[in-house]
DNA sequence: GTATTATTAGAGTATATACTCTAGGCAGTC
DNA sequence: GACTGCCTAGAGTATATACTCTAATAATAC
């Protein structure tokens, strides 16, 4: 792999697992046993490893928030939107956490920034209006749609802040994939009211799948039986 | 007033404004015109004073949350919980922007900090269910109630970096309370299908004094008549 | 092979940051 | 007026951090 890539996958890496703000560019270059000069090399600065990383993150949300405007959602599409977008928030978990910070000293970032969320939210009430069309969550009018789609947005983002302040920190305090999927539960708990009788059932179905006291089990067992995490 | 007490005072505001990553002990003792030997003689370090602040702002919405429990509540206490926490939260803006760096780099406030997310989210629930005794809101049953007192406390604390990340920069930037607010429309549409048919019309009234563009309207005119922000 | 370009090492630097240390002032008290 | 305890100044320090500079090496082109 290139010098360059693997600067920017040892960033990531760091950046998630100590946080932004506890990673330096010495470090980073430690890691990867370079010299502090090859990483300046291949990038101005930290803010530029940085902003990399976001256009990485920005293009794989995008991805998984694609909408197929030749047929109608289905309940699996939900499924798989709601998993996914925790896919991509959990890789690029770091981003997150000192965003504001982030955005402040990066005028490019905050902008695009700026957009992306902004896109986000489009897609989500898209969603939310296919959805409808599908017969599957009757959320009308408009604003109550968008006002919705933003409280869905807020949940998804803040949902690890949560995590990390709140619960951790009982026991190692190690955060997985798993217990961040939680927020799917809390996601569809929002949904519950506007669900159409045809598909309550099978919703309330899939929100258990995620419910929380549950998910504690389930990573019990696989942890008993080896954890992939 | 007491050095001490000038120093937690210009450190809040410092922090507030500027981030709390932005603002060294050398700065705050510059801000206040005193010797960097001055205030580490009140405080043993940058992170007690940070958790001084933090006891403060406790107390004060814990004081915010306190619920009456020799009365039913009304809608001017739903009211007065939502418009006092987003004071309490302005006031204190710097604590939740960097909230993870804090927590990881201070034993004490990490511990204190879990105890009152929970004793916050108890006291929202709590709060809805004396909501349905007095035939405002109806949440039932209890895991519905406690899912949807998270969502709120999720919207509540992540409001904030909403309105820096996706909204602010345009045009100076400048984040007030009244913004801040708008976040109160955002809690009562969560609201909104569990209202009972005798306030579901009042409820609906007062959200739309939250309503985010009306409160851009509402600004303007402030503006024009001398902003007191 | 040689010229050119791309990549890398590694020592080094300017600045910032949290914090220390010593000396001394000032208010009250006997 | 000297003693005591609290408070303050201000110079100073160890460390960290982002980043630079030069020289050398590897890769590629001709």
């Amino acid at each position: 792999m290139k010098t360059r890539d693997r600067i920017l996958l040892s960033s990531l890496e760091l950046f998630n697992e100590r946080g932004e703000r506890n990673v330096t560019t010495n470090h980073i270059a430690a890691h990867l046993a370079i010299s502090p000069g090859n990483l300046y090399y291949h990038f101005r600065n930290k803010s530029d490893i940085i902003y990399e990383i976001f256009l990485e993150y920005e293009k794989l949300v995008d991805f998984y928030l694609e909408i197929p405007e030749n047929r109608p959602l289905t309940l699996d599409d939900l499924t798989f939107y709601l998993e996914s977008v925790f896919d991509g928030l959990w890789s690029y978990r770091f981003f997150h956490r000192d965003l504001e910070y982030l955005l402040d000293s990066d005028r490019r970032l905050r902008e695009d920034y700026r957009e992306f969320t902004n896109r986000c939210l489009a897609a989500i009430n898209r969603i939310y209006e296919k959805l409808a069309e599908a017969g599957i969550i009757y959320l009308q009018p408009e604003d109550l749609r968008s006002a919705m789609s933003l409280n869905v947005w807020l949940i998804i983002t803040n949902w690890m802040a949560y995590l990390k302040t709140a619960r951790a920190s009982e026991g190692d305090g190690s955060l997985s994939l798993t217990h961040l999927k939680q927020a799917i539960y809390q996601v569809l708990t929002l949904e519950i009211p506007y669900l159409t009788p045809e598909y309550r059932e099978r919703v309330m179905i899939l929100r258990e799948k995620y419910r929380p006291e549950l998910q504690e089990q389930k990573r019990g067992v696989a942890l008993v039986a080896g954890d992939r995490h």
